[in-house]
DNA sequence: GAAACGTGGAA
DNA sequence: TTTCCAAGTTT
């Protein structure tokens, strides 16, 4: 199916293809495999455009494997606030350190070692080891999915695991001997820019030649892909317990949803009717002695698989000294932007303040 | 193998 | 508004 003659046609088109047009992305400036790797986790799927800005103030703060691999947690994930996916810091984090103890700063270079470290799967492992050191690897993302399916006319679904072990033979068959990184990214560039998952612009493809998929002309139906689950509904409430100065946080537990993060109170399940009894059983159960409670508002958040129908709550509390000492949930409200907080919980945040700035006019 | 895991931008 | 999805990995 693959013949010599569109191997090479396939190889020298692209690659010629992408050395004209790939874009100036700041991770493409130098080989280190610390940098690959840091731009191969954020661009997990995320967008270039939103990885762009967090990649340059990461590596401003950690230049280096070592500087990472030395920092605290919480500064990790300060860095990486906003960005989603939240495991994906702790594990770079926990795998970088390992880097540090068990192969004394260098990124491994062997697919075994690599694939080892947390957060490192199947196509990082191609990725890093094919562009940082030049190793003959397949590194299949959602782009090359779409490329192959399309090349080759192939009808697989793209949305099942099995297809991407498939088409990493397929990948491997095609990969150049000489510059597999640079192969790897044209691969997935073409995906990015020309061969996107709607409205593929065919016309100026450097592949349309040997393009299976155009010449059955199926470039629209390609690739097949089961539809996803729509996220499900749940309400939920956030708490902003307050004495004016002091908010109370909560850590999140250690797994799931934004595991191990810090948060408002958040209790959910709770239908409207009784918001009220839930929030007094939170009250009662934390023994806080409060005033007064009043809904801020109603937002909503979606997840990849949850739907939040968020309703804030201000609750007025007096705290006594006592009790901000004993546990270290208490937060001065002026402090919270130096918390890495999550985007739902920012929302909530930017409510309160909104609220808050409205009533002093 | 399916489900969990964040977020924002575009169709 | 809804749906899709964007350089995936883990459980």
């Amino acid at each position: 199916m693959i013949n010599e003659n569109n191997r090479k046609t396939i190889q020298q088109n692209l690659l010629m293809w992408y050395r004209e047009h790939q874009r100036d992305l700041p991770w493409r400036r130098d080989k280190d495999p610390y940098k690959i790797w840091v731009s191969e986790i954020m661009l997990q799927q995320t967008r270039v455009d939103t990885v762009i800005p967090y990649y340059n103030q990461f590596i401003k703060k950690f230049p280096s494997l070592h500087q990472l691999a030395q920092a605290d947690e919480e500064e990790v994930i300060k860095a990486w606030e906003g960005l989603g996916y939240y495991s994906r810091a702790r594990n770079l984090h926990a795998a970088v350190k390992e880097v540090v103890a068990k192969y004394g700063g260098k990124v491994p270079s062997t697919p075994e070692e690599i694939s080892s470290l947390k957060g490192v799967g199947s196509y990082t492992t191609g990725a890093i080891l094919s562009i940082a050191y030049n190793q003959k690897l397949a590194a299949v993302d959602g782009n090359v999915l779409r490329v192959i399916s399309r090349l080759f006319s192939l009808t697989d679904d793209i949305a099942k695991s099995t297809t991407r072990k498939k088409f990493e033979k397929i990948v491997l068959r095609i990969l150049p001997d000489h510059s597999p990184g640079d192969f790897n990214q044209a691969l997935m560039e073409l995906g990015a820019t020309i061969c996107t998952p709607t409205s593929p612009t065919c016309l100026i493809c450097p592949l349309r030649e040997v393009c299976k998929g155009f010449a059955d002309g199926l470039q629209d139906e390609l690739p097949i892909k089961k539809k996803l689950k729509s996220p499900k509904k749940v309400p939920v409430i956030f708490l902003w317990i307050t004495d004016g100065e002091y908010l109370l946080l909560e850590k999140r537990k250690k797994q799931g949803l934004l595991a191990g993060m810090w948060g408002l109170p958040t209790i959910e399940h709770v239908p409207k009717d009784k918001i009220k009894d839930e929030v007094e059983k939170y009250i009662m159960v934390k023994n806080i002695e409060h005033s007064s409670f009043e809904t801020i508002g109603s937002f909503e958040h979606i997840f990849s698989h949850r739907h939040w129908q968020i309703t804030l709550l201000r609750i007025s509390v007096h705290i006594n000294e006592q009790e901000k000492k004993r546990n270290d949930t208490w937060f001065r409200v002026q402090d919270l932007p130096q918390i890495a907080l999550a985007r739902v919980y920012q929302k909530a945040y930017q409510l309160i303040s909104s609220l808050a700035d409205s009533r002093k006019m």
